[in-house]
DNA sequence: GGTGACAAAAAGTCAGACTTATTCATCACG
DNA sequence: CGTGATGAATAAGTCTGACTTTTTGTCACC
């Protein structure tokens, strides 16, 4: 996925980037361009263009006479897919998948009960096809197809609910998901009742029960935060 | 409060970024970077940086030999602060304004009941303090005084959720109701029974209880919604 | 009609010189 | 002593021009 190798500045943002979400460089800390430029062996310009796209992503702060500082964690862009990605690829992967967990939570019911409402009849067929492919790799250590539907369902949900901002926090999804299925909990089958949850709520849109929809969804996510131990109130 | 000024970069950006995200090049719209850097009469390097931030807002593609063609609306990152703040000043805002109502009346509730869980005792005092200003402002045409209140109450309520993710939609509730308030509805003063519920909500974090804290916070985002005409469930 | 070579176009890269803002230290003055 | 002005050092900011690389479109040729 990601974009890699875009150019020289991609490379160094590939290195730098993930340094600096990982907390290499302590808030305040301070790197000069010239430095970077050598470290990395490009020219001032590409080094110049890859200092701003961390700016934009609120990573640092350059200022003039005292160089490129390091902004604290409170102050990044946590929603910059290319920040998430490089965070859940660190060390404090599994604090990211808490927070990420812990917005879909929030989001995945109401985009759901909205998607009931504003779902057309394609996207209803797809929710559908999903929930089934999702039924057929449930059992026999079909891992890999299961995550492909399973995403793929969350994505059109994120979608039919009609609001941009959920729609594309579709990426998010599948990266907590694929993360889920490759590296943490899930060794084997999923387990039976969020299958079923997931032909519910797929049922649920089509007949444009929102509330059904939103309150089965939120059954999912409850079963997502219990995976990591975040206790449901 | 954006980041004005801060270069020749940023002065091109403060001119781009709201025709791009105002829609006025179709998405596959070629732009060229030499045109761009005439028209702004800026240099090359200058321009290129520009380009490498609207590229990671996922606003362009740059291309070898095709030159910088604008992306699909649905590629946008439509969570970083910039892209909000362009959108919000520019044609679409009442879409932009609906879009972030939805979001925070998805993650604001959830928000209320973790803080109930997990807010400090400065957190509720400060929650308190924030909820006795709204009502200190809530009569005879104090609307100034009253918002500052209102965005402050909201943003304690979101970082004292504990959750990252949902800390830094801060800003965002601050723009939202800050433009409500400057352009929209609210002409006169607030509803009495909006202030009451943030007064209850303050309580219900002070007492540790999650449930009535969300449930409270879903009636304060219901009002919010019903304000645009958004049909609550 | 398909295939491959060639040429044009635009972004990408680099090096070097110059400009400008900011900070820090020094020093004169009250 | 403090305090404020002065100036030098520093690192980012900017510009220019030359060169490279990749991609694409075209055109001849099979």
């Amino acid at each position: 996925m990601s974009t890699p190798g875009r150019g020289l500045h991609g490379h160094v943002l590939d290195t730098l980037g993930p340094e600096i979400t990982a907390g290499e460089y302590p808030p305040g800390s301070v790197l000069r361009t010239d430095e970077l430029a050598q470290r990395f062996d490009v020219s001032r310009s590409v080094m110049r263009e890859a200092v701003r796209v961390l700016e934009s992503m609120y990573l640092v702060e350059s200022r003039r006479r005292v160089g490129v500082t390091v902004r604290p964690k409170s102050e990044w862009n946590v929603y910059d897919p290319q920040v998430i990605r490089w965070r859940l690829a660190g060390a404090d992967r599994p604090r990211q998948l808490r927070s990420l967990t812990v917005l879909r939570s929030a989001i995945e019911p109401v985009a759901a009960g909205l998607a009931a409402r504003h779902a057309t009849s394609e996207q209803c067929a797809e929710l559908t096809e999903c929930a089934l492919g999702m039924v057929a790799h449930s059992r026999g250590h079909k891992l890999e197809g299961y995550l492909l539907h399973d995403v793929a369902f969350h994505r059109v949900i994120l979608e039919a609910s009609g609001n941009e901002m959920f729609a594309r926090l579709g990426d998010v999804v599948a990266e907590v998901l694929t993360g889920r299925t490759q590296h943490d909990v899930m060794f084997e089958d999923p387990d039976p009742a969020a299958v079923t949850l997931h032909v519910q709520v797929a049922e649920a849109v089509r007949a444009g029960d929102a509330a059904r929809a939103e309150e089965l969804t939120r059954e999912i996510t409850v079963g997502a935060l219990q995976e990591l131990d975040i206790l449901a109130p």
